[in-house]
DNA sequence: ACGATACAACGCATATATGCGTTATTCTGA
DNA sequence: TCAGAATAACGCATATATGCGTTGTATCGT
């Protein structure tokens, strides 16, 4: 029976989402950020991303991807795995 | 002028997803899973994710969040900055 | 008081990560 | 050679990360 997926329903739930861990997450970058001196508006201009975005980081409202972490060490002048150099 | 963005038109572009450092991050975990002798089907089961996510993942073809980077770290029994110590 | 600066919060668009199933292909050992 | 295991690849659903703009709020120096 292929392509069962267009006559099955079934409810979608993401179990991966960790609302802790994204909230640690952004406290850490927030850390970072501030040690440096740097406003979320250079921030996001060195690392060419908006600057709601890194409001929403920081706030731990998204579930951030590898990409933007990239993005943000390099702005950071750090290795990405500092970004994620943090206890929950 | 309010709600502005529903009056201009104008094309989306994610400027932030970089296919060279997922592929290198892909690559990187496949080593990390390889090395302790696990399937990717083991490790799907141990993280609770899907085991076409973890393929998905090593082949370079999705954007990893760092929710997900924390769930196989915990299956890894490493630290989540380990999946992130790579070089591109 | 007041203008400037920083940040929070919202509104809404598109792209895509994930969930979950199936089918196809490759690898591997007897 | 060939069956089973492992992985790749596909199909399609929902949730959400990001992009980009605006408005609201707090703080601070003058």
């Amino acid at each position: 029976m292929y392509r069962l997926c267009e006559y099955i329903h079934f409810r979608y739930v993401n179990k991966i989402r960790d609302n802790s861990y994204i909230k640690a997450f952004g406290y850490h970058l927030r850390e970072l950020r501030t040690k440096k001196e740097l406003s979320q508006e250079e921030l996001a201009y060195s690392a060419d991303i908006p600057i709601s975005q890194i409001g929403r980081i920081e706030r731990g409202e998204v579930n951030t991807t590898i990409s933007t972490i990239n993005a943000l060490a390099k702005a950071l002048n750090d290795h990405p795995k500092v970004l994620l150099d943090f206890k929950v």
